[in-house]
RNA sequence: GCGGGCGUGGCGGAAUUGGUAGACGCGCUGGUUUUAGGUACCAGUAUCGUAAGAUGUGGGGGUUCGAGUCCCUUCGCCCGCACCA
């Protein structure tokens, strides 16, 4: 007998996300109007940009946060789990201009669709904490702390060479710029001189370096990618004196210790000594225009020559006032990393020696690792790796080591040079010629000079009456908005246009959430409760920008005594992505290929076929979830036919969740189905019990309790999936028993997490006296009896020569020579010795026995 | 070029310190129920073999009583960075 069979997600799912909203359950405990001693945990999933829909990528990663969130609660803390929109940027511009929307009104729709199609997940999120980085509540904050920033001179302005993006019209930062081109627009990016605002991370540099070890719950691949881009390189800088009383020029190298072998300097296109030559000199001038059209693209770079141009400069050798070296401008030294200028030294340098090949410089060795001390280098390839110093006067016979040093001290002493360290990472660019941001908070007076706005007139609030008819910044051409008083003199002053950086937002967001009182940007001591985030989830693409920002920007607040934490997010997890076929067909030669979504296609075991037509159709690549292969699957249509549950558990089933997770029919089916099967367990009559017990049962059960419990803790939901699984086999196998009651109870708080509104709808059906709590997601998590999750006998596998020949089972805990004695006793290991007696036996307590003959 | 990761059935993937390879799911095969079925249930499913047995974690070699796991070597795929001095 049962009671219903079939579990009605769709009645189900808003039936339990109003429960959970009427009771205001997933609501945040104040910690600091009421302390507590249970733990806290904040668990927060890298906030969405509100684009218009969610997608699969969306559920993956709030599902895999709310399991964790709902578990916390479940075992006892007091659990921070909020959402918010990263609500400033490009998308909403280019809606105005496409579309004729306001940047503003696009951005709430879209959050307004968004927010009811996470909801429908029914995440044990709060709510009450929601905000977008597009209100001025939260942008007042962040010019509020911008200026505080620039107080503490982390924030400094500046004339300079920016990456312009000429499609975006609109400046980019380094991260931002990807083999040459901006990361949004594709557009190939151009080289332009404007004042533009900066944010001091590179005081920074070291500390975000060394606080990447103290990471050790970040994925490694992360870290290691912060510490390439961070790039700390040590050596030396050192002036080169020109010959004939003409300025020299700094240069940095991290190999001084093959200065010897130098024959030639070399300076960047884009240096000042070179652009200062240029002006008498039009071949130069020439070549360096031709330089600057080279492209910087992977490919481009590959294949690209090493050229030079002579300025017919010399410099003088540091260690050898008579040793004249030639200068030149070449294409492959980089205005922006170092000094912009190097020595060359091509028997040790692969670039320097395809150059001097070229060229037919002089290539001397002074590095050998054998007998060949010849100070003439031969071949193509330079020797990089280690050896002794030759034809290099004082240094000779020093190991590669030793001569850095003496040459560094050489250099001190005689104070031409001195040991540095130079840092890869630029200075962070925040400024943004667009509308759709945080206004800066500053004033351009000609008499005050440039002058952050009061605090008491913060925020500074966009304007709404905007024009989008024409390219470039609607707000630089307002009519009235940029024209104020000068704070200051109260004279007439411009206010600042650009807007800053949404890189910007999205560093303090997260303290936000632990705290936004009215007056200020956060609560201090509300922040040290709450911080750091324990457990943050989102997309490895942000492994560089964003949490590079996040954690100076968390960093330079801790400088100012303004909170007391350095790293915002203790724990780091990069999800996988969600994949799917591509169906695709040919159109022939210079046509596009053209793409159909799933829901057009019949797909069988052996190919698809075109639903309309019938006609076949190429199946391609289980790859990214796009829309412009339109190989995407809408998470509505999902939630509408499957339910929440079935898309949260499929989300979380199968594939370990750092990697992708290939998105089919067949497994948001067997999803569903499972969810009808656990349904009929739960509704099972049987489940009364007849009062006896079900010791086998009972250790099935409290191990796996530990078990899941375990893998949820470590992020293994595939793994804690199939534990459940394996639980509900063996439940759905047993006779009825009080054991068995016991376990489906247990059962409904296991999966609590992962279903959450299947299992409030039959914690809903059971008898009153078993709900300690009205809603199971108040409810606590199973106690796990230790005694019951050890067996009290064991199967032990027999080997002959590591061979499995045999197992039987025995008593756990076991003496040695028992088990010995019981495997050599086995007839089936009798008849195969023949009576030959082993060499030796192995036993491993609880596990094997192997017999060696 | 530099740095990192990954190769296990038809598929997604499990596998404490080296200790019974393939848990769990999908798919597939056969069967049983049911008002039709796309539901449910039972049995099977690494490969070869009727079986006994043999083989098997990309390839080759090594260490070990014992290797998916450790070492050497090699092949393939994926990701990140990149003329960084």
């Amino acid at each position: 007998m049962t009671r219903d069979t079939r579990f009605s997600a769709l009645a189900a799912d808003s039936r339990w996300q109003k429960a959970w909203e009427s009771a205001n359950c997933f609501a945040t405990p104040d910690l600091a109007a009421e302390p507590s001693d249970r733990p806290k945990a904040y668990i927060l999933e890298m906030f969405p940009y509100p684009s218009g829909r969610i997608h699969m990528g969306h559920v993956r990663n709030y599902a895999m946060g709310d399991v964790l969130a709902r578990f916390k609660r479940m075992t006892g803390h007091d659990v921070l789990h909020p959402m918010g929109w990263d609500a400033f940027g490009m998308p909403a511009e280019n809606a105005a201009m496409e579309k004729g929307v306001h940047p503003g009104a696009w951005t709430r729709e879209n959050i307004a669709s968004m927010r009811a199609q996470l909801k429908r997940l029914g995440l044990a999120i709060d709510w009450n904490r929601e905000f977008a980085t597009c209100d001025p509540d939260y942008y007042g904050p962040e010019q509020s702390l911008f200026i505080d920033l620039y107080k503490a001179g982390l924030v400094y302005r500046k004339e300079s060479y920016v990456n312009w993006d000429p499609v975006d019209m609109t400046v980019l930062a380094n991260e931002q710029v990807i083999d040459g081109r901006g990361w949004r627009s594709g557009a190939l990016v151009e080289k332009k001189k404007l004042s533009q605002w900066f944010l001091k991370i590179t005081d920074f540099a070291a500390d975000l370096l060394d606080g990447l070890k103290g990471l050790d719950q970040w994925p490694e691949k992360v870290r290691l990618m912060q510490e390439n881009w961070i790039g700390r390189s040590t050596g030396l800088e050192f002036s080169f004196k020109s010959v004939g009383g003409k300025p020299g020029f700094d240069v940095f190298t991290t190999r001084p210790d093959t200065l010897f072998g130098a024959s030639f300097a070399a300076i960047s296109p884009d240096h000042p000594l070179a652009e200062k030559l240029a002006k008498d000199s039009p071949d130069l001038a020439a070549f360096i225009a031709e330089c600057r059209r080279q492209g910087t693209s992977a490919e481009q770079l590959e294949t690209a020559d090493k050229n030079g141009f002579n300025t017919g400069l010399t410099v003088e050798h540091p260690l050898d006032p008579n040793w004249h070296l030639p200068v030149w401008v070449v294409n492959y030294v980089l205005m922006d990393y170092g000094t912009g200028a190097v020595f060359g030294c091509p028997a040790h340098d692969q670039r320097d020696l395809d150059f001097a090949r070229k060229y037919d410089l002089p290539v001397h060795r002074v590095i050998a690792d054998g007998d060949e001390h010849h100070q003439v280098y031969h071949g193509d390839e330079a020797y990089t790796g280690p050896g002794r110093l030759v034809n290099s006067h004082f240094l000779d016979g020093m190991t590669i080591d030793e001569a850095k040093a003496a040459v560094i001290a050489r250099a001190e002493h005689d104070g031409w040079g001195k040991g540095t360290t130079v840092w890869r990472l630029r200075d962070w660019g925040v400024s943004r010629q667009r509308y759709w941001g945080t206004p800066i908070p500053f004033i351009h007076c000609d008499s005050c000079g440039t002058i952050p706005v009061p605090k008491e007139q913060l925020p500074v609030v966009l304007p709404e009456d905007v024009d989008f008819s024409v390219p470039g910044n609607p707000l630089d051409r307002h009519p009235t908005w940029k024209h104020v008083d000068c704070p200051s003199c109260g004279g007439k002053a411009l206010r600042e246009t650009d807007t800053l950086d949404t890189f910007v937002d999205s560093s303090w967001y997260f303290l936000r959430f632990a705290s936004a009182p009215a007056d200020r940007p956060f609560d201090p001591d509300v922040i040290a409760r709450w911080l750091p985030v324990d457990q943050y989830i989102g997309g490895i693409e942000h492994a560089i920008l964003h949490l590079l920002y996040a954690r100076f920007w968390t960093r330079a607040l801790q400088h100012l005594g303004m909170i007391h934490v350095k790293e915002p997010f203790r724990s780091l997890f990069t999800q996988g992505m969600v994949t799917h076929e591509t169906y695709s067909r040919a159109q022939g030669e210079g046509q596009p290929t053209l793409y159909f979504t799933p829901t057009e296609i019949n797909r069988t075991a052996d190919g698809a076929t075109l639903l309309s037509d019938g006609s076949s159709i190429d199946v391609g690549r289980v790859i990214k979830m796009s829309k412009s292969k339109k190989n995407v699957v809408d998470p509505d249509a999902i939630l509408d036919q499957y339910g929440a549950d079935a898309a949260r558990w499929f989300m979380l089933s199968d594939s370990p969740p750092e990697r992708d997770l290939p998105w089919s029919e067949a497994g948001i089916e067997g999803a569903w189905r499972f969810a009808q099967r656990l349904w009929r367990v739960f509704s099972d009559t049987e489940n009364v019990g007849d009062g006896s017990e079900d010791k086998a049962l009972a250790r099935t059960l409290h191990q796996s309790v530990a078990a899941i419990g375990a893998e949820i803790e470590a992020l293994g939901f595939n793994k804690a999936v199939a534990k459940v699984y394996a639980l509900v086999n063996a439940v759905e196998k047993a006779k009825p028993s009080a054991t068995r009651a016991e376990a489906c109870r247990a059962l409904i708080l296991l999966v609590a997490p992962m279903m959450p509104h299947l299992a409030e709808e039959a914690w809903a059906e059971l008898p009153e006296s078993q709900r300690t709590t009205a809603l199971v997601a108040d409810a606590q998590w199973p106690e796990v009896d230790p005694a019951l999750l050890v067996d009290d006998e064991v199967t032990i596998a027999i080997q002959i020569g590591g061979k499995l020949r045999e197992t039987f089972t025995f008593a756990k805990g076991a003496d040695k020579a028992d088990v010995e004695a019981a495997a050599l006793a086995q007839p089936k290991i009798v008849e195969m010795l023949a009576g030959a007696q082993p060499k030796k036996v192995i036993v491993v307590p609880d596990r094997l026995v192997n017999i060696v003959v």
